[in-house]
DNA sequence: TCCTAATTAAGAATTATTCCTATTTAGTAA
DNA sequence: TTACTAAATAGGAATAATTCTTAATTAGGA
């Protein structure tokens, strides 16, 4: 089910199934939280010791252009990447590196409509992303 | 005026006033546009030659600790600075490198009034920055 | 003016990422 | 099924960015 999905994404973007961008989709799919490039390298690694660590970084930057993966805003130094494209906005914990997803559909539309009357000069408003900072409640993780 | 400005912000913060420091913080005056780690390099290193860039690196980090710059969050891999504390969101040009700071106390007090409202399940929430992604009308930067 | 902890210069060391090229492989068509 | 070809990968060298180390210098206070 899982690598049938798989198969379907890289099919509908004109890329080769190979074994390599498998054990890419895969570690995106298994890592929570917006993995980092290093969180990757590590997954695809472990799993599969023969996959050479340039085809990573070439598997990632290629999954960014064709739209199968983004990447992630962040005020840190290193990449993280988000395998959900539905559009959604980002919490951050200010006491940990977690970040969540947030989907508010009400919360999109206040926008929409504020920026449709409201507008910016100079500007045309084509996507709006939320940077929630504040701490999770309960457990530290 | 500037300078004095400078000092204030380094005495402030109980950092020393060195030349080195007063160099970079020039440099984030006057570099518009939300500077990377290389155009301060660049800025600092031609305006003063015999400062070391271990040293550009060493203080920026200090300033980041001491609150007195903030790193901006970018899609790409490089890190960008923001020299302006004010609460404040950002305009993201789709089509070039452009970053620009956006004030609207409206929106603020929206976005307060909602999500004093609507509450998130186990966070809570201490600010909120948007990145309002789109183009700019007319000049091309 | 002197003292001391903080800061800096200089460059070595480390780390992350990109680049290069020969080899291999996925997909296609006969 | 086999053969073909463009695309993809392995492996490691090269590059680039950043951090680290230590001796020398300096800002701020007594």
């Amino acid at each position: 089910m899982k690598k049938e999905n798989h198969n379907i994404n890289l099919k509908n973007s004109n890329l080769k199934v190979t074994p390599q961008r498998m054990a890419v989709l895969e570690a995106l799919n298994n890592l929570k939280n917006h993995p980092t490039t290093e969180n990757i390298k590590e997954y695809v690694v472990k799993n599969h010791p023969n996959i050479a660590v340039g085809t990573i970084y070439k598997t990632l930057e290629t999954f960014v252009e064709k739209g199968l993966v983004k990447k992630v805003k962040t005020e840190k130094d290193v990449m993280r990447y988000d395998a959900i494209i539905e559009n959604h906005h980002h919490l951050y914990c200010e006491d940990s590196e977690r970040i969540e997803d947030f989907f508010d559909d009400e919360l999109n539309n206040m926008l929409e409509i504020y920026f449709k009357k409201k507008k910016i000069p100079n500007f045309k408003v084509k996507d709006i992303k939320l940077q929630i900072i504040g701490t999770f409640k309960g457990n530290k993780s």
